[in-house]
DNA sequence: CAGTATCCAACTGGATACTG
DNA sequence: CAGTATCCAGTTGGATACTG
């Protein structure tokens, strides 16, 4: 519909695609795990903590999916399962942790931003003027 | 509970807050058509495109109530209302856009990996060696 | 125009139990 | 160890109707 090609647009498959990716709880958790290096599955759900065995393993079937991370599987027994990030992976490292970093830079300045709106919404009681 | 306050950690509330906001589904969207300029609600509804009301209203105060975007109010009949990136949000706007860019490059590369995968998926008939 | 309110379907993610 | 399967609660997001 819309003649808009120009590869910065925000509606691209491509970029909603890595939002979702990237957006699900704990995929940016799991990839900056193993941005330290490859971890086995086991040693993820320690170190991550609080994930489900489910959800650890939806994640990174989804990172895997979608070429940033591999399964190395070594048919031993017990049989030894590690997820290390792709080439591919480890370039999308670069964006996401100057994201990460914004986050943390710029944490007191969202947190104040919050605290002045839920300011601003108490003090809107106009509906209600005058109460109890 | 756990004494992990170097700022690159992964779980730090900070990061999850982010990308809790920037996950949803439409707040990029929304926020990468911000950066253009100012918009009116009825104008970003129109070019975002496929976005209920309920949910643009949604997205647009939760990144109000993060600091990264602001409502002005022009008190005219009918009213209207811009939204615009706040100097916060356009601080944003920088590691949001290599993010986006990192995923229209990679494109393709996401797109093979993922025919990789289903085509691994389906050559995997380990419990049905023998169909049809 | 710019919402709010309500209802509802789909998806996400956790707990639990079981398997190779 | 490294999962899969199932069930279930909470959240997200769309459709619709109504309001100042």
């Amino acid at each position: 519909m819309k003649p808009l090609p120009r590869h910065g647009d925000p509606r691209c498959p491509a970029v909603r695609n890595l939002l979702q990716t990237i957006g699900s709880k704990w995929s940016v958790i799991v990839a900056l795990h193993l941005s330290a290096g490859p971890h086995r599955f086991s040693e993820l759900k320690r170190s991550v903590g609080g994930v489900s065995q489910k959800s650890l393993t939806t994640c990174l079937r989804e990172l895997e999916r979608n070429g940033l991370v591999e399964r190395v599987v070594t048919p031993s027994v017990p049989p030894r399962v590690d997820y290390a990030l792709t080439e591919l992976g480890e370039t999308l490292m670069e964006p996401l942790k100057a994201l990460t970093a914004w986050a943390v830079r710029n944490e007191c300045a969202v947190a104040q931003a919050r605290a002045r709106f839920e300011e601003a919404e108490e003090a809107e009681p106009e509906k209600q003027p005058a109460a109890v």
